[in-house]
RNA sequence: GCGUUCUUAGCUCAGUUGGUUAGAGCGCUACGUUGACAUCGUAGAGGUCGGCAGUUCGAAUCUGCCAGAACGCACCA
């Protein structure tokens, strides 16, 4: 033994030791040159979040597809970066002032934002670091934010250029109201949830007569904010209340009766009350039947001076008091229990409140036509592609973007207003003086909007910003070799169906809009990491693990394999803490088989691994078909985006074909020998096709073993190698299949002795009676795979070879195999094994009988199909006729 | 309510244009420590491919209906 290798692979001594050295080589920055780019920009995670498992999947595809574009030879470029998170981190900040006794209230818009900026920079790109855990290959001098200055300032002129060309505008709208981030939200913010909630109702005093009529709500509250109540004209059962007004419970307020065919009679009573400020039906109806809008609510849900009663109470408490006071006042007719949707923040988890509110918004058919185009022709190719559906349904329905947010973290909106309320949209005050001055408008004592924009119109610009923020302005004039022409289009995207809207979709159309061109070529949707129980892991429910221990436990590389092992493409991953661990054996594996080879090295020799195998020996041949095999298939995977597929393959190819088999094959047949030089520089080639082929997956301990197995300068690193490419030259069908009949008769010894329980170093004879002598040849020829895996006293092999009178049998491919075992075979139990073996071919054959007999499928299936069951059951009828013989042996 | 996608071994999933004796990993059972690995090896058990009907010479694969699940969209109080 030359070399001293711990027994076990331990990752932690690893992982950390090679990221530094690929960072010290700057092996993951890329700068535009000659070759073809290979972009990828990360998924922007919140820049004060933490890793959890959902980042540790989407960011080790990334990874994985990264790490085979660098070795293909493609300049790979993988743009890390974090984005502001506008309602998230200004709720943490809020949270944590609050928590030092500080209302958001009692500071200045910009003392706000120096708390908001600290908090950045505190716990900014912790989650980079974390990532760098995983192993991820990012370009980290090119790190991101989406509030740097100059991404900033593309976001403004994306703003302001939209607005020019009359794409945004401004308008009172019913919005979703998130009474406790206080902000309005885009209805892709809005997650409509079914609730058990109740339907209350309520009678309404008729003016001028004793009668009422009862209307049914959800949100009996709103009533504070009624300005009619509404039936349907043809509705026989209240013909006698046209023309006549209802009093408003409690606030005692008279309203009109309207009519209007939008009421369905079949609902409720058939009677709406109409609030129109606070539910977007209602509201058409007031436009429609010019209603007064009472605005009962404030911005944090609590009643306005304007609801009359319960001034300051929050909603859901008036909801509660209003129930006992209608019923006090005789007026609440009954309450039933109804399963209704109610719309929730997707950011807070508040109860959203419709309202009526003047917001800032991006017109989207003409914008997102281009993107419906050319997700639907492929042009952007979605994977899995049935995600394509999902897509076409929101894009052909889309609606104006509602982009303003109540908020302060974030990019301020670029509208200024002059003290009559004339506005302009001017990057600088000075511009905006400008403008208005020319309109010849007020321009003195300016105000910026308070409002900024939604996060996700800052993130749609990512994979223009990140490399060319000032594209607008210099759209024209750019350098035709400019780093964004270089990098972008990019080529895929990993992120999750959940955002699919939010930011993939608005990415396109913004690419479309400012680039011409997508964004781009391909979307990989990952699928959900979910605990056992099936529900999504997330930080509320605790039911998530903590990466940064996972990786601790099992290592990064155990981790991704864990992973990718069990999420093909759009599909959840179900997590178990199960998969790491088979990762880590994994890497035990092979660290293990990496051993073994150290340890038949001798001192003073110089082992240089090869390509070059003997030619002779079956082991090098299969072994090299069988990696050229697997090389095809996987190239194959990676096209088709098929990552677990391509793992599974090389995983089997490493464990089950070089461990099993070929290692054990290469092991001397005698005792304390080592393995011969030639045979040990062959088997550390496969190993560094086999490392190379692992990388991108388990980045880790394939380069940790590739440095181990030869001397390399920063040059030769396996990250910068190049990735394997198929040779067909080396891949001899015939010896693959001749090494899977001598794999299939050594299964059949071993099972025999399993069956007539002989321990497996009891040697044995073994005779073959093989179907034909160009078998008997090829078996004697390459006698060793047996005598090596199998303890074998004596092996005859040949068409001519009689049995034993005693023993138990195999039949491989037409090849009968006996052991005479004298003594130790139980005829009994080899009478049933066989007459099970006659009973299933038996079977077997009718089936085949009746398709052949079938005129139909003989004269309708392809020849190539015919041929092949005619083939069958030729083979069968010969392996029942040597099974009949062989039961007749054990008759007596 | 409309739409999309699923349903294959105890669990998680493969199964390409209809033609295999339906596969893998985990789990399970039995056996096994003289040269890598018990984070291991060898062998094995386990499925009427959700149900019913149809198309076809032939269906896990195509069609229809039914049952169940997931997701997306939608203003029904």
């Amino acid at each position: 033994m030359s070399k001293e290798i711990p027994a076990q692979y331990d990752a932690s001594q690893v992982e950390d030791k090679w990221y530094e050295y690929w960072m010290e080589n700057n092996y993951f920055h890329s700068e535009p040159d000659d070759r073809e780019s290979f972009t990828v920009v990360i998924p922007p995670p919140n820049v004060t979040g933490v890793l959890h498992m959902g980042h540790m999947l989407n960011n080790t595809i990334q990874d994985v597809l990264v790490r085979r574009a660098r070795m293909q030879g493609y300049n790979a470029c993988w743009v890390p970066g974090t984005d502001h998170a506008s309602i998230a981190t200004e709720a943490k900040v809020v949270k944590r002032l609050r928590e030092k006794g500080i209302k958001k209230g009692d500071l200045e818009r910009d003392e706000f934002l120096e708390h908001a900026w600290e908090w950045t920079h505190e716990h900014g790109g912790i989650i980079l670091e974390q990532l760098k855990k995983l192993g991820a290959s990012c370009d980290w001098d090119r790190t991101n934010f989406t509030m740097n200055p100059e991404y900033s300032e593309s976001v403004i002129d994306v703003f302001i250029d939209l607005y020019e060309k009359g794409k945004i505008y401004r308008g009172a709208r019913m919005i979703n109201w998130d009474p406790e981030a206080k902000t309005a939200l885009s209805d892709e913010e809005v997650i409509h949830k079914e609730v058990n909630s109740k339907l209350y109702h309520i009678k309404y005093k008729i003016v001028g007569e004793d009668d009422f009529v009862t209307i049914a709500t959800t949100r009996p509250e709103t009533l504070l904010g009624d300005t009619a109540v509404c039936i349907n004209p043809d509705d026989e059962r209240y013909k006698h209340l046209h023309g006549k007004k209802v009093i408003v419970p409690l606030v005692d307020r008279e309203v009109p009766i309207i009519l209007d065919d939008y009421v369905d009679m079949e609902f409720g009573t058939g009677c709406l009350k109409v609030t129109p400020a606070h539910d977007e039906n209602d509201y058409n109806l007031g436009q429609k039947h010019n209603l007064e809008t009472i605005n009962m609510l404030n911005e944090d849900g609590t009643v306005s001076e304007e609801g009359e009663l319960y001034i300051g109470m929050d909603r859901f408490a008036v909801r509660k008091q209003i129930e006992k006071d209608l019923d006090e006042a005789g007026l609440l007719y009954k309450v039933e229990d109804y399963q209704n949707k109610v719309g929730y923040s997707e950011r807070t988890d508040a109860v959203i409140e419709p309202r009526l509110s003047l917001q800032w918004w991006v017109s989207m058919k003409e914008l997102s036509q281009p993107a419906l185009e050319n997700v639907m022709n492929d042009t952007v190719e979605f994977h899995p592609a049935k995600f394509k559906n999902t897509y076409r349904h929101w894009m052909e329905n889309v609606r104006d973007w509602c982009i303003s947010r109540q908020l302060w973290w974030g990019h301020r909106i670029p509208a200024w207003y002059n003290e009559d309320g004339d506005f302009v949209v001017a990057k600088t005050k000075a511009e905006a003086e400008e403008k208005l001055k020319i309109k010849g408008l007020k321009f003195k004592n300016l105000k910026q909007d308070e409002d900024v924009l939604d996060t996700w119109f800052s993130s749609w610009l990512w994979p223009i910003s990140v490399f060319d923020p000032k594209y607008i302005g210099e759209y024209q004039e750019r350098e035709p070799n400019s780093e964004l022409d270089y990098y972008y289009p990019t080529k895929d995207l990993v992120t999750a169906p959940e955002i699919m809207f939010f930011w993939v979709a608005r990415m396109i159309i913004a690419g479309y809009e400012y680039m011409d061109n997508k964004p781009f070529d391909n979307v990989y949707y990952t699928g959900i990491v979910r605990d056992k129980k099936g529900r999504k892991m997330s930080k509320s429910l605790g039911n998530s693990p903590d990466p940064i221990e996972l990786i601790g436990k099992y290592g990064a590389d155990g981790i991704r394999m864990g992973m990718l092992f069990a999420t093909p493409a759009g599909n959840d991953l179900p997590f178990d803490e199960k998969l790491c661990e088979q990762g880590r054996n994994f890497c035990n594996k092979i660290w293990n088989a990496f051993r073994f080879l150290t340890m038949n090295m001798e001192d003073g020799v110089d082992y240089e691994p090869t390509t070059a195998i003997n030619k002779d020996d079956i082991s090098d041949r299969w072994m090299a078909a069988r990696i050229q095999e697997t090389i095809a298939g996987v190239n194959e995977d990676f096209d088709n985006y098929k990552l677990n597929d391509a793992l599974k393959k090389v995983y089997s190819l490493i464990w089950d074909d070089f461990c099993d088999w070929y290692i054990e094959l290469a092991k001397p047949m005698e005792y304390g020998q080592n393995i011969p030089k030639e045979k040990l520089n062959t088997a550390l080639g496969f190993f560094e096709q086999l490392m190379k082929l692992l990388h991108p997956f388990m980045p880790f301990i394939s380069e940790e073993i590739w440095q181990h197995i030869q001397e390399r300068t920063e040059e030769e690193a396996l990250l910068v190698s190049e990735w394997p490419e198929m040779d067909g030259s080396k891949m001899d069908e015939a010896d693959l299949k001749l090494f899977d009949t001598l794999q299939q008769m050594v299964s059949s010894l071993r099972n025999i002795r399993a069956e007539v329980q002989v321990s497996p170093k009891e040697e044995l004879d073994v005779l073959i009676q093989t179907k034909d002598q160009k078998t008997a040849d090829a078996i004697l020829s390459n006698r060793i795979v047996l005598e090596k895996l199998e303890s074998i006293k004596s092996l005859e092999v040949g068409p001519d070879v009689e049995k034993p009178s005693v023993y138990s049998s195999s039949i491989v491919d037409g090849n009968e195999i006996y052991v005479p075992l004298e003594g130790l075979v139980d005829f009994e139990k080899e009478r049933e094994r066989i007459q099970k073996e006659i009973d299933r071919l038996e079977g077997f054959l009718k089936g085949i009988n009746g398709k052949l007999s079938n005129e139909g499928f003989v004269n309708n299936a392809p020849e190539t199909v015919v041929e092949k069951e005619k083939k069958k059951k030729a083979d069968t009828e010969e392996s029942l006729a040597k099974l009949r013989e062989q039961l007749k042996d054990f008759e007596d």
